[in-house]
DNA sequence: ATAACGCTGTTATTTTTTTCACAATTTAAT
DNA sequence: ATTAAATTGTGAAAAAAATAACAGCGTTAT
């Protein structure tokens, strides 16, 4: 199979999450071009990208919404659950515990870890908070490739190399600094000074 | 001035980052071959970069660090400081709220907003909670241009058209739904789940 | 002085991504 | 059956982004 561009699972994961809220009983077909409306690409992206993973829908009736979705879903997330490690309980932490919760079948965080004795050995949400000096024994036993960082910065770096001894193999980094990690393991850094300051730069000139 | 791509100022911004944690009294310059290395970007691509800004480095002695810094700076942020205001101060307002304060000199949440009377008029991190209906009344008073969305999925909309009408010219969306606003708004996007799913999927297939 | 070095600035080239445009196809109407 | 209408799938073209390549220059060593 050819291999899919980093801007094109975006997108097709984009296209899931708003098929999964229109989900209803009246509607069972949707065309590319309703799709472009509602996502602002143009709809011959559209059909590229979901011919890309070997979904087809008919000329007329466009794309029946249920397959699609369920095509979407094999793609996206595969046949097993993954389960998902979480390190950092502060206030980024948190956040992403509660709003992960339940919204995807095939993704959950089962186990979260923290240093300070006040969150260790409790229960958030459902997930045990380990110390963070069982992380890798805990990540190999439940073989767990997907970790979120959400530490303070200066502890980001070590906490994403014990991840990648423990066999990790994709990071959601919330701390603002690069991670210098081996290759081979995907990295997804989400600063949010980045974000505040590529919004501000776009409103500053765009009214020039 | 020609038109820089969304893409250049994500990296412009990532290395003013960089160089302001690396300031010291030891090191006056850089070469593009290190801030190759810190990033990951290539060399090349850093020095096209830093040229599309119209600053200069020197052969032999690389690029001025203070210089570059301050150059970038007034590409990024301009002249006067931007005002920002953020709807929402539930856990990722009150993430975002704390992380930012005190990061960026230009940049600064001076008004935040709410509709729960138990933190309306309350002052959080410095920065007054109005409650949500005088939205437009304090954001064209105080000639806010730039919004942070961090209320719920199903508010997010009329948050945004009401930013929209009182004169935002850019918003930085964490709630899951796609903002149909006026074009000419640029709107950034920060879905979590989109992330988690992305790095659940680089996770997988990286190891097949 | 001058030569050698190793960098930047920038043009050219390649690669990747997006858009265009239309033949093929399916359905519904006649 | 035949026709008309409207959409998909996709090759071809265009646009955007990244990389390569190197001339020219400032610095340093001699
Ligand atoms: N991307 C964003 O939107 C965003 C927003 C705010 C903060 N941040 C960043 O996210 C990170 C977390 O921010 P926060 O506001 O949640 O901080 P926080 O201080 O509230 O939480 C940090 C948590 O990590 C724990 N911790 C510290 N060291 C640890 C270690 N070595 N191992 C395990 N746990 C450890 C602390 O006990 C605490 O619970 C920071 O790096 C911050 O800069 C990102
Ligand atoms: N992008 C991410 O990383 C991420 C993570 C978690 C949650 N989220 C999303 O961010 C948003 C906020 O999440 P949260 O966990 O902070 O939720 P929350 O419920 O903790 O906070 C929402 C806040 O908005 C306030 N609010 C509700 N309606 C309002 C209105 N009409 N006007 C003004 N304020 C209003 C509430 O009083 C509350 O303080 C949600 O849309 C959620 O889906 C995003």
């Amino acid at each position: 199979m050819k291999t899919i561009s980093e801007k094109t699972i975006e997108r097709l994961i984009i296209y899931r999450g708003l098929l999964l809220n229109l989900v209803s009983d009246k509607v069972k077909n949707i065309f590319s071009h309703q799709l472009a409306t509602m996502t602002g690409f143009t709809s011959a992206q559209i059909r590229r990208d979901i011919m890309s993973i070997g979904y087809s829908g008919s000329p007329v009736r466009g794309y029946d919404i249920q397959n699609l979705i369920k095509s979407l879903g094999e793609f996206i997330d595969g046949e097993e659950k993954q389960p998902v490690a979480l390190v950092g309980l502060g206030h980024v932490g948190r956040a992403v515990l509660d709003y992960l919760k339940g919204r995807r079948p095939k993704l959950e965080i089962t186990a979260s870890f923290d240093d300070d004795p006040a969150k260790v050995d409790r229960v958030f949400q459902g997930c045990m908070c380990y110390h963070v000096n069982d992380l890798e024994k805990i990540i190999e036993k439940e073989n767990i490739k997907v970790g979120i960082i959400a530490v303070p910065a200066d502890e980001a770096q070590s906490v994403a190399e014990r991840m990648a001894n423990a066999g990790i193999k994709g990071i959601l980094n919330y701390a603002p600094v690069k991670l210098n990690i081996p290759s081979g393991i995907y990295v997804e850094n989400r600063d949010m000074t980045l974000a505040v300051e590529k919004v501000a730069y776009f409103a500053r000139t765009a009214s020039e």
